[in-house]
DNA sequence: TCTTGGTGCAACCGGTCGGTTGCACCACGT
DNA sequence: ACGTGGTGCAACCGACCGGTTGCACCAAGA
């Protein structure tokens, strides 16, 4: 449970750039792609895009692949519909909350 | 455009702090509760929790209803089905890129 | 081999964040 | 009217974050 909800703050932080969310819908449209590549996109320096693939790395929303001297990050939808997951339950519990209400008037 | 992506990236980030999420579970259970309520549950102060409630209340995930000298909050979970959204949207994008390819082989 | 282009590593900076403490304020019960 | 308990406001602190710069490293092409 712990590691579970690591996990979800990781992908929760990670999303929560929007530098990282432009990243992210780059990578679902492109197959694969470089830091360098991504920079060229970006107004902010290659470091930077660097940074924000190795957070998107640690919260499992993207792959790295070394092909010779160049790295190409993949997307990695997976922890994506969990987190997705964890906020239609607490949207279902609230709901559920009510019709119990309700069903009491 | 603009101010659509910062609510975003307002609830992501409201939804990156663990005690955060723990709070919007309790409000998903309890229909309404005050911040020193909830402090007595959580083991930092009471003002730490007010800080959280507010960047809740910033993502329009809560919302302050102020009745004679106390302040109740409850949840409004609609943001939350938002940005899930926003997520599946990159997934389902993701997944269309892959049957495209496949298509194609 | 030598050069060139893409990566990785590390230090540094300003700003924000989570958290605490102290205190003023104000609504309510007695 | 007065005390008490719940809130709000503000300052402060250490830690982390987004970003930059400089440099070393290494694979590929000429």
């Amino acid at each position: 449970m712990n590691a579970h909800d690591r996990r979800l703050g990781a992908v929760f932080s990670a999303l929560a750039d929007p530098t990282r969310r432009r990243l992210l819908g780059r990578l679902a449209e492109q197959p694969s792609a470089t830091a360098t590549e991504l920079a060229a996109a970006e107004p902010v320096s290659r470091q930077a895009i660097v940074k924000h693939l190795q957070s998107l790395d640690e919260a499992g929303l993207v792959t790295p692949a070394r092909t010779g001297r160049e790295v190409r990050y993949a997307l990695t939808p997976a922890p994506l519909e969990d987190a997705a997951g964890w906020m239609t339950t607490v949207g279902a519990q609230w709901d559920r909350r009510l019709a119990r209400l309700r069903g009491k008037l």
